[in-house]
RNA sequence: GGCCCCAUCGUCUAGCCUGGCCUAGGACACCGGCCUUUCACGCCGGCGACACGGGUUCGAAUCCCGUUGGGGUCACCA
């Protein structure tokens, strides 16, 4: 059985290039029929949240991932938090230090930093010295009489590490390009590269899923589970996700997390697809895809190997797709509630139905509601200079607005069909056509010089208020 | 800087492994036209790329080498 999972750190919210890496192993879970883990890596307590790790899984959801064990719904193989696990982890600590793969090192930061400093100045990388390699029980017990906490180190054998990547094929790095790293800090609490692969190996991790960024921590983990005797998974690192400046995408660019996508009026099916899409191509040429069929599509080995900006257009692009083709009315309606409350649009589900059957068609986001939307709501909209310098220049503007305002006076109703038989009345009798007929109409009615049909607006809007902003029109300019 | 990785339109990509079907296909964006009471949608069309230089070969976007450019990583962070 594949097992594969996702092991974000709870230190804010959902990152894009964090969400398409839950989603690629999403897909491949889905895809392969394995099962999805989520782990929970807060072996960072500076910077670990308990709100954040809700939040994550909040993000998850609504992105339309789930998992099948996890610290919120359990499993074979937990605790599935690393800050639960310390005693798993020290067994190991244990083990490596019985067997002579891991040691006490006494060297101070300030010391390292030392080093570190005069490695650079001196124009070559960095590695530690092993000093503490070979410290005799006396020197030990010496440092410890002194009070000096140590870190625990792994002892790095001198090899060439070689592994076989999924997406990006022979791999092969020499330990030498690192040395002896931290397993265990001073605090006693276990770093990152030991703890992964303690959890993937007791987990049962078949497929490492992850970023590229991860690359280099590969072969320490390697050397890990080698010491340790656990099985190696197989490993694929997933290209990065670049912002516009191809860099990393990070937070300096801006509204990367999809809770700022969602807040920003995406919808997460137009998410889903279009992350799908940053790395990975199906093999036919429809890009607007469904959960099920980027399933049945995915192959993990058809991930490119080149990084991919994230381009915010495309998404909109793809989220208005959404919006106008794949999503039902009601169901888009529903969607729409909280953003239609935030701009203070206040009306009853049915309404909001009609609106967003009006302007679905011309929005991208749920977010475009905002000035989209305006006109069903606002009836005392201001008018604008350019309006009035319009209406006083051209005489008939007025007028049409008032033939119309006679027409309709006395009507108790009025639908698409009534306004289109009388603006062709209107038509008939006065001449006033397309243009000139119309656009003083628009204008009095919203006081925008675009929008939606007329005809639509004034049925949406009712008989009532499509008075009331005309004789607003009227005694305003009269 | 060391090490590693990447390299097709501005962007996402197909093609590359198994050279010829590629005068390099699709999508977003952009430009033009059509539709239309306006905007939007939709439809049609256009612009636009194999980073460069050497090889190998009858033939290279595809294979090899180099150069250049870009990125990642070098923590008691994950």
């Amino acid at each position: 059985m594949k097992r594969v999972r996702f092991a974000p750190s709870p230190t804010g919210y959902l990152h894009l290039g964090n969400a398409r890496t839950a989603l690629f192993n999403y897909l491949f879970a889905k895809h392969e029929g394995a099962t999805f883990i989520l782990r929970i890596e807060d072996t960072d307590l500076e910077r670990s949240k308990k709100e954040y790790e809700e939040m994550l899984m909040e993000d998850l959801k609504w992105m339309g991932i789930d998992w099948d064990e996890g610290p919120d719904k359990g499993g074979p193989h937990g605790p599935y938090r690393q800050s639960e696990r310390l005693e798993i982890y020290q067994k190991y600590v244990d083990k490596l230090l019985k067997s002579g793969y891991a040691y006490y090192c006494y060297c101070s930061e300030e010391e390292l930093e030392k080093e570190r400093e005069k490695a650079i100045a001196e124009g070559r990388p960095y590695r530690y010295s092993g000093k503490c390699r070979n410290l005799t029980p006396e020197e030990r017990a010496d440092y410890e009489a002194k009070g000096i906490k140590p870190v625990i180190r792994f002892k790095v054998p001198d090899k060439t590490v070689v592994f076989e990547d999924i997406i990006r094929g022979h791999v092969e790095i020499d330990t030498k390009e690192f040395g002896d790293f931290v397993i265990v800090r001073q605090d006693g609490m276990p770093v990152y590269n030991f703890v992964v692969v303690i959890d993937d190996a007791l987990m049962g991790i078949t497929h490492v899923i992850r970023g590229e960024d991860h690359l280099s921590n590969t072969p320490k983990q390697i050397v890990i589970y080698e010491a340790l005797g656990f099985n190696i998974p197989q490993f694929a690192h997933l290209p990065i996700i670049l912002g516009e400046d191809r860099t990393k995408l990070s937070k300096r660019h801006g509204a990367v997390s999809v809770r700022a996508l969602k807040d920003d009026g995406f919808l997460s099916e137009a998410v889903f697809n279009y992350l799908s899409l940053l790395g990975w191509h199906p093999k036919d040429e429809r890009e607007i895809l469904s959960k099920e069929e980027i399933i049945k599509q995915f192959r993990i080995q058809d991930v490119n190997k080149s990084p991919a900006i994230f381009d915010r257009t495309k998404l909109r692009w793809m989220n208005g797709v959404y919006i106008r083709e794949i999503l039902d009315l009601e169901e888009l309606t529903k969607r729409a509630i909280e953003f239609f409350e935030g701009f203070g649009y206040k009306a009853d589900f049915e309404y909001y139905k009609k609106v967003m059957e009006a302007i679905r068609d011309s929005i991208e986001t749920l977010m475009d509601i905002k000035e989209r939307a305006k006109v069903f709501f606002v009836d005392e909209f201001p008018f604008s200079q350019e309006i009035k310098e319009e209406v006083k220049s051209d005489p008939n503007f007025y007028k049409v607005v008032e033939i119309f305002y006679q027409k309709i006076k006395d009507l108790h109703s009025i639908t698409k069909e009534d306004f289109k038989n009388i603006t062709k009345e209107i038509q008939k009798e006065y001449g006033f056509k397309g243009k000139g007929l119309f656009h003083p109409l628009r204008v009095a009615l919203t006081g925008e010089s675009s929008g939606v049909g007329l005809d639509i607006l004034v049925e949406v809007i009712g008989i009532e208020r499509v008075k009331f902003r005309l004789k607003r029109f009227l005694e305003y300019f009269g």
